[in-house]
DNA sequence: CGTTGGCCCTGATCGC
DNA sequence: TGCGATCAGGGCCAAC
């Protein structure tokens, strides 16, 4: 169940790996795992193959890799040799620190050609599901239920190989176009371009984005008819929060989880935020220092778990804060776990 | 149109 | 030892 964090941990590591790399071959060992590619895997194949990836970019639960036009549908290049990145990367260590985009002063190399229809800039969309991983390997590995492998060659000229592992398939990866964020922004983490892939759009910004407006997330929070913990997984509200990030955010807010929204007080719904970001930024940072840049390591088990739940997962156990046992309630098709003393449902404040 | 319930998917684990 | 039942839930979409 990878959420923002260890999504986020993934992102980070694949950025210097993938960064300036060309991809060399691409391998379909399961069409299910490409669920949100439209078109069949020949196509995703031969989309991908060949292409070199510009970055390695975030919002919320949803990863993906901006690609630069293919080499035969390259748009006169406006001005400055800035689409012919590929042999100049001798020191891999620069490209890296500074990704390829830095230079640029904002607009994307491949986006800025669009107008005569010469090339619509894509991205590699990579959706982790329940299951999923991104394993950074050598080339000579191989990991059981790899659904996808992608082989890659570095800016540095090493030969990698990505593996999309993903046992019970709800993960996959596309080619998708990349179209214009409403505000401007930049898309996610990780790229400063304001391009965010079509079938991301409909996704909100993550409360850890400088883009995230706060003022934006408690009017659309207040308009909601529906419980707290809907609608904090609600991706099309505020993104990167899944159920054991909820759980331990409410926990730390005492909110239960079925509260309704209306009913939620502007200053709750601040102290809610405070703790999703807090919980996030904690999780993140002890994912962060446990994984070695060689390997990817995202397996999201043993990622959470390592992690000290308060809520989630501890149903029978004292809670932390009053030490009444932690209760499980199945709500939403899944686990709601929460202190039924600490979080109450209470009733709105009557108004004056 | 906003909200909600149901479905997809399978390896690991548990109990008999 | 073997095997069937159970469990996990993100995102999407039909239905209300």
């Amino acid at each position: 169940m990878p959420e923002l964090p260890e999504v986020e941990v993934v992102r980070a590591g694949l950025e210097p790996a993938v960064t300036g790399a060309v991809v060399s071959s691409v391998t379909v060992y399961d069409e299910r795992s490409l669920r949100r590619h439209d078109g069949p895997s020949e196509d995703f194949v031969e989309r991908l193959t060949g292409r070199t990836i510009r970055a390695a970019v975030r919002r919320g639960k949803f990863l993906w890799l901006p690609l630069s036009p293919p080499r035969s549908a390259m748009p006169f290049a406006s001005g400055e040799g800035q689409l012919s990145p590929l042999k100049t990367q001798e020191n891999s260590a620069i490209a890296v620190l500074n990704g390829p985009n830095c230079s640029n002063a904002g607009e994307s190399p491949a986006f800025s050609e669009g107008v005569a229809g010469a090339s619509v800039a894509e991205a590699l969309v990579v959706h982790l599901g329940m299951s999923g991983q991104v394993l950074l390997r050598d080339r000579t590995t191989d990991d059981p239920l790899t659904r996808i492998r992608v082989d890659i060659v570095t800016s540095a000229g090493r030969d990698l190989r990505l593996n999309f592992v993903d046992q019970r398939i709800f993960g996959s990866m596309a080619i998708d176009r990349l179209v214009a964020t409403p505000d401007g922004r930049a898309a996610g983490r990780g790229d400063d371009a304001p391009l965010v892939p079509s079938q991301v759009a409909h996704i909100a910004r993550d409360p850890l984005d400088p883009a995230f407006s706060d003022a934006r997330f408690f009017a659309a929070l207040a308009k909601r008819r529906t419980g707290i913990k809907r609608a904090l997984l609600d991706q099309g509200l505020v993104s990167g929060i899944g159920n054991i990030y909820a759980d331990e955010s409410l926990w730390a807010a005492r909110i239960h989880y079925d509260q309704p929204t209306e009913s939620l007080s502007r200053a709750r719904a601040r102290v809610l935020l405070a703790e999703v970001r807090l919980v996030l930024g904690k999780a993140l940072a002890e994912g962060g220092t446990s994984f070695d840049a060689q390997y990817v390591n995202v397996n999201g088990a043993s990622g959470y778990f390592s992690h000290s739940l308060n809520a989630y997962g501890q149903q029978g156990s004292a809670c932390p804060r009053c030490g009444r046992p932690i209760v499980r309630d199945s709500f939403m098709n899944r686990g709601s776990h929460y202190c039924a003393f600490c979080q109450r449902i209470r009733a709105a404040r009557a108004p004056r």
